[in-house]
DNA sequence: TTAGGGTTTTCTGTATACAAATTGAGCGGT
DNA sequence: ACCGCTCAATTTGTATACAGAAAACCCTAA
C-alpha cells in the first residue's frame, strides 16, 4: 500500500504533522465510541489526551467536521455525529451512484490495459481466496483489503480527479465504504456466499468496462452497492452490532 | 434567502467569525483571479491584505482546500487550483448525477405538498420572467436566483441530509453550479431559448416527481445538467470568457 | 558558463497567551 | 414550584511568539 493514502489502517505509523496524527487518532476514537456522541467535544480534554497543543487539534476537528464524522455546533465547537439507519442507507446509495458513474465513464472512455490487468489480477486473488469452503478471519481481512483495492482501481479507471476525490469522500464514512459490512458478516453462515455474489458482480463490471458497455457497467456498480445496504438491514435487525468500527454511530431509532 | 447559507452573493454582510470572513473574501479573490494560480499562497501576504492574524487565515485556506478551489502542496501550504475543460465537464456530470439521484429519491419517497408548492411557485415565477421576448441583465440575474432556488429545493426533496450536503459541495465550484453558465450566455442571441429549454426540463422533472416516476425524474435531471456542459463547450470555443466569476481557473490547454 | 553545495532567509507548523462569547449555576421574583 | 435574570467560570476564537523545515540565494569550483 502506498504511504500517501491513509487507508483504513488504524494506528498507522505516526504521520508527519501533529495535525494528521490528531486526525487519525480522533477518527479511531470516534469510530470506537471513545468519544461521547451528541455533546460538545472539549478541546482542552483533547489537549490532555493527545498531548499536543490546541492548534493541530482544532485543525483535525475541522477536517473531521468536513469529513462528516463531526457536526459543527451553533455556539462553536464540534460534537460526534450519529446517523439514522436511513442516513446510512443514503450514504451507501450515494457511494453506489458515484461508483456507477465512475464505471460508466471508464467504459465510455476506455481504460489502459495496465490498469485493467491490475484489476483483473486483483479479482484473481479474490477468486483464489474464495476457493476455500470456509473462510477464517484472516481470509476475511484479506478480502477486505483486496476488495478495497479493486474499488479504488475502479474509481481511478474513470481517469477523473474530481470523481475519484468524491468517491473517496463518500467512502470515508466507514459504514458507507465498499468493505464496511464485510467484516460484520464474517461469522454469518452465508458469509462466503455473499462474497461469491459480490465477486461475480466484480467480474461482470470489469467485463462490461472492457467491452465498453457503459450502461451495463453503471447499473452493475449501483446494484453492487445494494449488497452493503442488504448487510445494513441484516445487522440492524440482529443485535450482533459488534465488530465494525463505526457501528456505535448508527442509532437504532429516532 | 436565509443568512445561514452563504449563496453566491459576494461581499455579503460580514460573517460572524474572522475565519468565515477570510474564507468569503479569499473565495472572491480566487474566483476573480486576484490570486496567482499555481504558485504557493504566502500566508503573510494574506495577513497584510486581510488585516487579520494567520490563525483564521489558515483555517480559511484549509476549508477552501477541502472545497476544491485550492490544492495542498507537497511542501506545505496551498496554491490556487486550475481546471482543465474535461475536469469542469466531469464536475458538471457529477452534479447532474447527484441531482438525478436526488430527483429519483424524491420521486420514490414522495414529497410534501408544501415543498412541491414552493417549487411550483418558483417555476411560475421563472415562467413569468420568460414571458418577455428579450431579457435584460436584471432578468438574467433574477433567473439565476430563481434557478438556484429551484435546484436547492430539489436537493431538499430527497429528504436526505447526506445527499443535500454532497450536492451543495458539488455545486460549490462556480462553473459546476446549476446557474454557473447562465450569466455567461446572457448576451448570446439564443440565450432566452436556452432558458426556455431549461425551464421545460424543470417542469418535466417536477411533474415526474409528483407522478412518482422515479426513473424519468432521474434521467431528466441528468439531461438537464447537459445544458451546462453545452454552455461550457460554447464558451470554451469563443473568447468571450469574461463575465463568469471563476472562468480564469479553467485553462484552455494542457 | 554552469553545476553543485552550503548558507541564509523566508515560510509553514506548533505552542502559548489573550479576548470575546457562551454555558451553567445560583439567586430572586412571580 | 417554576421562570427569568445576573454573574462567574469555562470554552471557543484570535493574536503572537517560537522552532523546524523548505526554498532561494550566493559563492565556489570544474
Amino acid at each position: 500500500m502506498s504511504p500517501s493514502s491513509a487507508q483504513l489502517l488504524d494506528s498507522d505509523v505516526d504521520g508527519g504533522s501533529q495535525a494528521v496524527k490528531a486526525q487519525q487518532r480522533l477518527r479511531e476514537w470516534i469510530l470506537a465510541g471513545d468519544l461521547p456522541a451528541g455533546s460538545r467535544i472539549a478541546e482542552l480534554a483533547l489537549v490532555d489526551r493527545l498531548g499536543m497543543s490546541r492548534t493541530p487539534i482544532r485543525a483535525a476537528l475541522m477536517s473531521l467536521g468536513q469529513e462528516g464524522l463531526l457536526e459543527a455546533l451553533s455556539g462553536g465547537g464540534y460534537a460526534v455525529r450519529t446517523f439514522s439507519e436511513r442516513e446510512v442507507a443514503d450514504a451507501i446509495e450515494l457511494r453506489g451512484t458515484l461508483e456507477g458513474l465512475a464505471a460508466r465513464l471508464a467504459a465510455e472512455r476506455g481504460v489502459s490495459p495496465a490498469v485493467m490487468a491490475q484489476a483483473g489480477e486483483c479479482l484473481n486473488q479474490i477468486d483464489q481466496l474464495l476457493r476455500q469452503a470456509t473462510l477464517d478471519d484472516e481470509s476475511f481481512s484479506s478480502y477486505v483489503h483486496l476488495n478495497g483495492r479493486f474499488h479504488k482501481l475502479l474509481a481511478e479507471m474513470a481517469n477523473s480527479a474530481v470523481l475519484a476525490r468524491e468517491i473517496d469522500r463518500a467512502s470515508r464514512l466507514p459504514f458507507a465504504s465498499a468493505s464496511g459490512f464485510v467484516g460484520v458478516q464474517a461469522h454469518s453462515p452465508d458469509a462466503r456466499d455473499m462474497l461469491v455474489v459480490a465477486q461475480h458482480q466484480h467480474r461482470q463490471v470489469l467485463e462490461a468496462i472492457g467491452q465498453r458497455e457503459a450502461g451495463r457497467a453503471e447499473a452493475l456498480m449501483r446494484e453492487h452497492s445494494r449488497l452493503a445496504r442488504h448487510n445494513l438491514g441484516q445487522v440492524m435487525h440482529n443485535p450482533q452490532h459488534a465488530g465494525m468500527p463505526g457501528m456505535q454511530l448508527i442509532r437504532n431509532k429516532v
